[in-house]
DNA sequence: CTCGTAGTTGAACGATCGTTCACAAAATAG
DNA sequence: CTATTTTGTGAACGATCGTTCAACTACGAG
């Protein structure tokens, strides 16, 4: 009984966390959400009550949609794991979309103190990153891609760190080669045997 | 000739850092730029133009001010280069302000589509920032406390990187002691020899 | 003492902010 | 059909935004 809903949820939070992406919580404005989700006052407040809840709504989207497939695709599933955990790295800064908008748990973490309802979605979303690293360096250590002395919890911490450090450097208009450069390094320095021959095989290619 | 200006650029613009890193630079309105420097809206438009130059004369005051004198301090004229590194990064979040607002770099960084002007000196202060790792790394490195063959141009982009993403982790809440620990592997995993003894030294002091 | 100049003050402006609400439209139940 | 319920629409609200400006105050030069 009653009128049926027009939109759908998963298209209204797809364009709501692309503007929010860009442009903040503060820089994205009511106006602004209703032409980019299509939808009119009335409706956005009836569905998600106030803009923080539209907010959250999209930051969960984000994390079960965009994060956890990412996790699942580039570092728990993929067969080589310390590929995987490069391609994680770089597919986050070789975007088409110009200029790269960043990560919205990055964005967001740096602007919580104005949403401290969405600390929490943040935080969930690094776990699963963290979580998802741990996985991914666990098997590299198994197959012996990595050495057998490696501190798997520290280093996906310090990965996590790392990976949220290059989503500040993308936004701040560095260059995706520095970025790369800064990956291939990181994976070098916690002893990736397969990331250093690739690179030194590319070495010895050029002379 | 003509009236006495009554306050002190170097005051003002520390309130309206303060207040900037704090809630950004949208979040902060103009009414609480008022209230924290104590100025009056005339005046504060006489003197910076606009919001933006208030930002951005905030924003250089911070890399004059803040910036360059921690790079000095830890980076530059440190003693133990390592350990200087190491102080550079712990006492990012060791701070007695709760909660830490952070690196204003790191936040106008990712706020920097809404204030394009701002990422020239956005860029001016992250190079301050790796040039002084960088510097760190190669007095580390003829002291022999690094190894020879160590890429100090890679190490202080990495560096520079994982040092942002330490700056997120801390607006999102992320607990002290975590950042600590990837420190300690951070500089472990450049090769660090003291820092690896210290660490293992703690080790085996709890054995 | 007077006058010109530089600095301060705070009321006020239009624009835009997030939000509400009365009403119209579409669906189902009886 | 009518009655009931759910959803869509968009004008409008008060609050706050960044900014302006005319009146006022304090200082130095002559």
């Amino acid at each position: 009984m009653g009128r049926k809903q027009v939109w759908d949820q998963d298209d209204v939070l797809a364009s709501a966390m692309r503007l929010f992406r860009h442009r903040g919580y503060l820089g994205a404005s009511l106006r602004d959400l209703e032409e980019a989700t299509g939808m009119h006052p009335g409706s956005l407040y009836r569905a998600f009550q106030s803009k923080e809840g539209l907010f959250s709504a999209a930051l969960d989207a984000y994390n079960e949609q965009v994060v956890e497939a990412r996790v699942r695709a580039h570092l728990r599933e993929a067969e080589n794991p310390v590929a995987g955990i490069r391609s994680f790295f770089t597919s986050a800064f070789d975007t088409d979309s110009e200029p790269d908008p960043g990560c919205l748990l990055t964005n967001t973490a740096v602007e919580s103190f104005t949403i401290p309802q969405a600390t929490a979605g943040v935080r969930r979303g690094l776990e699963t990153i963290e979580s998802g690293f741990a996985d991914a360096l666990t098997r590299a250590r198994a197959r012996q891609l990595l050495p057998a002395e490696l501190d798997v919890e520290m280093s996906a911490a310090q990965l996590l760190a790392l990976y949220q450090g290059l989503l500040v450097l993308v936004r701040s208009g560095t260059a995706a080669a520095k970025l790369h450069t800064i990956t291939d390094g990181a994976l070098a320095s916690i002893g990736a045997r397969q990331a250093r021959t690739v690179k030194q095989a590319k070495k010895e290619e050029q002379r």
